[in-house]
DNA sequence: GTCGACTCGGGTAATTCGGGTC
DNA sequence: AATGTCCGAATTACCCGAGTCG
């Protein structure tokens, strides 16, 4: 029995982690004496072959990408969704236009905008906040009033998650000394997408940063808390389906983290003015750039002596 | 450009501390002939069986990707003796590795282990259903023993989850003009990972396959099909919530496929006998080959003079 | 012994090297 | 100062028929 992999380039490209210097050249659609020279003076790195042939990581060229704001010209040689035409995207236009894909079932556009937005400069957690979860708050008001079917927004979450788990794979890898987050939902809240939202976005910080999924009763995250000692635990809360038992279950989590000197971290639309009233924490997160600026707060505290 | 893979049975053999050229340019990605000529040039250790074909000691290998400070592009298929093959021996084998990485958390284990039965020649779907699926019904087992706690197995859901998305990735895109097939789970079903499993086969399989996720009330997948106008539509069902109902909107879903010339498709372990009785599909599938091999006829059937 | 897949060696095409110039 | 183009030499990738591996 055999297998044949066909190798068409555009899967290619996005899993193999080193680009030759013609491919990234044609890509964005300069010479590639100007890519030799770059490497040299260091704004791109680049290793060699035995034989002195420069290789690009796949990484350190979208990160030089998004630093320069370089036009990519043939994004598919990259591996890249083909490029929108439309010049740079504000978040307003990629809120209305990421619902339109979303709704459309277009997962190629969504990709699209999803990869102009983060290739313009910004970062993975304002693409998450600022565009992808409005247009899902958008989806969310459209299946409400029977604008939108169920299925189609069904397909959407599928959609995003797997965007999200793509730039997962686009990421650098964290190093093996970074700190360790992990999260998910409790028991009754089937959300999936925000806390792998969560997860990108710690990831793109510099942590370990695993979601553990959803529907987990709060006792077993009590065992995963003692059991993988994260230096930080998150846990989403969309939506709450028995309110008095998870309030209850909930100090199981936390004397848990405390004890452990775990960071408790909530946050989700599911916390209301009646759950911060009842739950302890050690930081509840409105809004996602605010959850990966207190993961930046933490991680210099536990390295005090780092100058 | 195309590769073609076999299986070479000696490799499970030998406890392989030699891996052959061809693994070890898949790896580290350059071409075999790149690795002949350093293995010539003395830059890379090799020695050389009686008929003079090289193997590679696999720490000389290491100690040259140390030196050079290359990455590895698919540390994957470094490293642990691959359990390439086609027995029931290897499968067993990796069935009980899998579970023990799953278990475990080991996300790179695990996809090590699912590169090692794809490359060695082995059909995804037969990945998934003589490897990962058996690994997760040992995974059920040991959960409903108190043996593994829920997170950890919920751990295992998202890292195979990640996993199925890769591959999809790796797949080489579907054509334009591939037959459309779609599909989910019904509401009251959260199991995710069967759908994505039914995906991922039949986009193998050459179709235009896109998982539509779980929890769909059944007439809004009646809407789905009469939408979207697919030429298959699954229905996953591993775990029934409500079965008067379930059984009394499914006819809708019948009708809605039937009136369309879509082929409904059955399968998943909560399709019991009595459900048998009370469904009518065009197919049902006890296995995700049986399902793939329906594809294929309906395929051929579609097309009949295509010689 | 048969057989399919792999590897051999060597040859050829394509890419990249560094440097120089526009 | 930065980019694009051109050059001969070197490196890498691809291809082929014959032989080896398991």
């Amino acid at each position: 029995m055999s297998l044949i992999l066909a190798t068409s380039r555009a899967q290619t490209q996005l899993m193999r982690s080193q680009l030759t210097p013609r491919q990234v050249a044609l890509a964005i659609g300069v010479s590639e004496a100007s890519l030799k020279r770059w490497c040299d003076r260091g704004l791109l790195p680049s290793v060699r072959t035995v034989g002195g042939h420069r290789r690009l990581p796949i990484h350190g060229v979208l990160q030089f990408l998004r630093d320069r704001g370089q036009m990519v010209t043939r994004p598919e040689l990259l591996g890249l969704p083909p490029a929108t035409g439309h010049g740079p995207i504000v978040y307003d236009r990629a809120r209305a236009e990421m619902r339109a894909a979303l709704v459309a079932g277009d997962e190629d556009a969504f990709r699209r905008l999803g990869y102009d937005l983060w290739l313009g400069g910004n970062r993975l957690c304002e693409v998450i906040e600022k565009g992808i979860a409005p247009a899902f708050a958008d989806l969310g008001l459209d299946v409400k009033h029977g604008r939108v079917e169920i299925f189609e927004e069904r397909r959407a979450i599928e959609i995003c998650t797997r965007f999200l788990h793509e730039m997962r794979l686009l990421l650098p890898p964290p190093a093996a000394d970074a700190p360790l987050a992990i999260g998910g939902t409790a028991d009754g809240d089937p959300y999936t997408l925000p806390t792998a939202m969560v997860e990108l976005a710690l990831r793109e910080a510099g942590w370990r940063a695993e979601s553990y999924g959803t529907g987990h009763p709060l006792r077993t995250l009590k065992a995963a808390i003692e059991t993988v000692r994260p230096r930080l635990f998150w846990l989403s809360i969309s939506h709450v389906s028995q309110r008095e038992t998870f309030v209850r279950d909930f100090r199981l989590l936390h004397d848990a983290a405390l004890s452990r000197g775990v960071a408790l971290v909530l946050g989700g639309r599911g916390v209301d003015h009646d759950l911060r009233g009842r739950l302890t924490w050690a930081f509840c997160a409105d809004s996602l750039t605010g959850m990966v600026d207190f993961a930046h707060r933490l991680r210099a505290a536990s390295l005090p002596s780092q100058i």
